[in-house]
DNA sequence: AGTATTTTTTAGCCATGACTAAATATATTT
DNA sequence: AAATATATTTAGTCATGGCTAAAAAATACT
């Protein structure tokens, strides 16, 4: 069953919902994760029902279906595959991905997804340290450790990042941390939570406890 | 001034019947190429020319106007970056490119092409040899001699196609012929227009009339 | 339980880009 | 020059994806 643009985006965002523990969904919430008003909610859901991506019963909530679950993770595959692209081809910066993605990812077209994880290498990660759905879906995932919940001496390496707001990532930008990026916890404050990291072995940086919070790490 | 994809594809067209040298352009041709009924393109006649891209009388056709030209010129350069980057880098075949390229060339951003461009190694020629026009809009051509204006025992390579049509494309291929091949005519029935040609040295091969208009060269 | 509040849906409207059918302007023919 | 034919435009309709305002359902409160 083929997705306007406008479908795909409302199912990402249901798929996304859910993933995160939200069910059922409401109108509102959706309405607000959409920028949108509920009452063009409810008329897209009825859409995305009569297509079976979604099950949804008046007034109580929506759920996503196998159905709408493979295609979110299709979408999802198409979107981090170009950003896999843009950031090591063509050199773009994190933050300058959103509105290119957000087109792109709507192409729909097998031939040329297959050939682009072919000319990538097959990536398993988007720039973000997000794993990549394969082909059928599955989702290779490696444990995720905020660095906020590292102890003190312990070393990681920077694997992710939970935000991928344009602010947030131009921080990180500046402040000289990235994806690969080896930290090692000098001391934390108990009172605000925030921390002093070693970056890379060479330079010492303060972060506070809700940056810590959405940098995600593979500890050694 | 932004254009919607519909907007991009109907410039697209004017642009490319006003420069084969059909001026002005009636409603009805218009039509024609862009496969939809005339009352559809007196609206969307209207709307371009209240964005400046054309000049239109009512009963009078249309002319393109220079920020049109503009425009219709950067729509074909995105166009021809991604077509160059699905065949060299993704291996696609020339025919599997329409789709694709109707898609991606409606994406606007500078950032995006000008990467691209980077990232492709400044090509000029789109991979049916047709010239790609530089950031300022700017074209540049060689001389293009059709295959049936070449006399018995003239060489020369092959550097164009004036026919994108799939099955065209297809019979090229079947054929053994492609952009660079080198081509020696050995003879020409003056009878049916047909003729027979000696590819890259090696492969005799007898063409239509039809094929030999269409296919064009850079005689040695 | 009965009222008030919040959530959700319905109803009706707007713009885009298509369409058909009817009206009008231009071209051609006699 | 008038009649006919062709081309073009207008008027009204449809689907998509938004919106607002009003109605209806679910939830919360006294």
């Amino acid at each position: 069953m083929e997705l306007t643009p406008a479908e795909e985006n409302y199912l990402k965002g249901i798929y996304g919902l859910e993933a995160s523990g939200i069910s059922p969904i409401s109108t509102n919430e959706l309405a607000d994760l959409m920028q949108t008003k509920p009452a063009s909610v409810t008329d897209m859901l009825k859409k995305l029902a009569r297509k079976g991506m979604i099950s949804y019963v008046r007034y109580q909530g929506v759920h996503i279906t196998s159905a709408g679950k493979k295609k979110a993770l299709e979408i999802t595959r198409r979107r981090k595959l170009w950003e896999v692209f843009l950031v090591e081809k063509l050199r773009l910066h994190w933050d300058e991905l959103a509105g290119l993605s957000d087109a792109l990812e709507h192409i729909s077209s097998p031939l040329l997804i297959q050939r682009m994880d072919e000319f990538l290498g097959y990536p398993k990660f988007d720039p973000f340290g997000d794993p990549i759905p394969n082909e059928y879906g599955e989702i290779s995932s490696k444990p995720r450790v905020p660095v906020l919940e590292l102890k003190i001496e312990q070393s990681a390496k920077i694997i992710a990042v939970s935000d991928n707001s344009s602010s947030f990532l131009k921080y990180l930008d500046k402040a000289g941390l990235f994806i690969g990026a080896k930290v090692l916890v000098l001391d934390k404050v108990d009172f605000d939570g925030s921390m002093e990291l070693l970056v890379e072995n060479k330079k010492r940086l303060f972060i506070s406890k809700e940056v810590a919070a959405n940098i995600l790490t593979l500890p050694f």
